[in-house]
DNA sequence: CTGAAAGCGCTAACAA
DNA sequence: TTGTTAGCGCTTTCAG
């Protein structure tokens, strides 16, 4: 177990002081080439990395940023999101720290404490369960940046506009000659636990939905619309696009395409239709929405795609850029985009 | 934007030293009822967090503990293994930075690099790319837990035992009567990409399936193993398991079942199925492992499922477990276990 | 029972 | 061009 060295014993080695050895690895102020070769070398030799503790007490940066999300194992959008983020972080000399409240408060206030604990330099989140317990991030005056949903009043937004992606989508639907479609719509959170209303985001999607629709030319009285939250209270559950799958495609009236809220939500209407005996998409069309898990599925799935790259360079752009006083928060607004698959077809009959 | 209180502060308020102030806040040392109080007060009055920066620079300890994947959105496995490890360190009050290296060596030797400047207090990891990277973590004596997979030499290990989910998986089968049953065997990393040779832990999942398919009564030619890696190097190929599965469904002795390395081949082969008429499971049994996105696929999938709860405990437990002068490092084994859904049935005609 | 003081590793202002 | 010094916030002896 060798101890780590320290910027001392690589000044020490180099036979210089501290500051030097300071100088050279920050690589600014004037230093001799002869001590700045000495000072190198002797960073070599002893493996040299900073202490970022001791770095951040003496800055007050953490270069660390917390990230919020609810639960990547019940929705696999979050993957995609937390990817992303990881990636711009990255590239910013950032590291991440994550936790997933799961639609527990207890766990959300908590991680909030944690994260204002390690002094993070943001925190981005992606659906505040109970928006009150960001006040003490507030009140330490940790900047908050919100990725899709519209909770917490203080905090730079990273919007995503369903529209381009759902006129693409519902273009393609319509050129294949459907007309009945129906809309499954998701709402963050859970209903049988706090959190659970509709937010802006959703409503978004849906309204998105329906405007876009009527553009379209379709008929507002041949669109479904499905309301009910993305995911269930326990993995045991069937997933929820199953039940109200089944409850879609055994009304009198079918659609002969659904546009899901969500993947996750498709994924669920493939198992009803599987059940009921309709091939996709010979019988039935189906997109999806996120494109987190729509090439995993069979048949792999046409979607709206969130476009993650942006959405995790637009978060950790906006996490770093300061508070410009009483310019209020920033926002950044970015569009969908439309995937086409195998799951669409022409409108059976 | 309010300054975060600091503990002088509280003593401050307290009226009292700062060394008392501490005793309070750990609740350690004698201290007077009285002055108890009054700190206690001064740290709600002042909504006074630790600085977790000063304290790990003091103790030399950071509470955090650093995570090294390949990539969650590649293969969603790793998605339940990194939600299982933030729980269990949750619990033991530690912080999990993340990164993914994603196949790329780069990424993994600067991602080793920060962890270490972060003085993380071990490396977990699941498939190191290259070894070697490993080298500065083990010379500043930072102890290291891999999962599942044996590349790295001084590692604690947390061993993952597939033969009591496999004899299970192959019980159902032979009992529902399939006797020509097919392996889709993966192997960590991308074919051409460095890193990629078929590691111990795949093997063993073959190895598992081989022998105890052979204990099970089944004649060892009926037996079909086809082998590549879990997945494909950008997001835009199709799925390896949809490529490999062309192939054995379509041979002259074509399999009645097939049991998958992952969840995610058996997701492409689900694909595969679709495309070539076979109904899963009237003509196709077919069985995942991992038993993460088993639930989202259509059928829902049966699957060997890895224990990801008792994965998360042992690996933080390990992770803060001393390493024990001259013991060498630890190791635990945990067992999968067989989830059956819907996509076994009876051997077809 | 309480306080003073040193120091973890690093940085930046200031002096030389 | 280089070194000295003070101090970030916290903990922990060591005196009192």
């Amino acid at each position: 177990m060798k101890q780590k060295a320290t910027m001392a014993d690589v000044a020490r080695l180099a036979g210089v002081s501290p500051a030097t050895a300071a100088r050279v690895i920050h690589n600014n102020g004037y230093v001799s080439d002869e001590n700045k070769e000495r000072v190198l070398a002797a960073v070599q030799e002893t493996g040299y990395r900073p202490n970022i503790q001791a770095r951040s007490l003496r800055n007050s940066r953490s270069y660390t940023v917390g990230v919020v999300l609810s639960s990547a194992v019940q929705n696999p959008f979050f993957t995609n999101i937390s990817h992303a983020l990881r990636i711009a972080a990255n590239r910013s000399g950032l590291s991440l720290l994550n936790f997933n409240h799961n639609y527990d408060a207890r766990m959300e206030r908590d991680g909030l404490q944690r994260f204002i604990e390690h002094n993070v330099e943001a925190v981005i989140l992606c659906h505040a369960l109970a928006p009150e317990h960001l006040k003490p991030v507030h009140a330490v005056g940790i900047p908050v940046v919100e990725i899709e949903r519209t909770r917490v009043s203080e905090a730079a937004r990273v919007k995503i506009d369903p529209r381009p992606g759902m006129q693409a989508a519902l273009k393609d639907l319509v050129a294949k000659g459907h007309r009945r479609i129906a809309f499954l719509a998701g709402m963050a959170g859970i209903t049988n636990r706090p959190g659970s209303t509709p937010l802006d985001s959703d409503h978004d999607r849906r309204n998105a939905f329906l405007e876009v629709a009527q553009a379209c030319g379709l008929d507002a009285a041949s669109l479904i619309v499905s309301e009910g939250p993305y995911d269930t209270p326990s993995v045991e559950d069937p997933l929820e696009g199953l039940t109200r799958g089944r409850a879609l495609l055994t009304a009198a009236e079918r659609p002969t395409a659904v546009i899901a809220g969500s993947d996750l939500l498709a994924a669920g209407l493939l198992q009803a239709a599987l059940e009921l005996g309709l091939r996709v998409p010979e019988d039935l069309s189906v997109i999806g929405y996120d494109d987190s898990i729509a090439r995993f599925l069979a048949p792999a799935l046409s979607s709206i795609r969130q476009p993650f790259e942006a959405i995790g360079e637009a978060a950790i752009e906006l996490a770093l850029s300061p508070i410009t006083a009483g310019q209020g928060p920033q926002s950044r607004s970015l569009a969908t985009t439309y995937v086409p698959r195998q799951s669409v077809g022409p409108v059976p009959g």
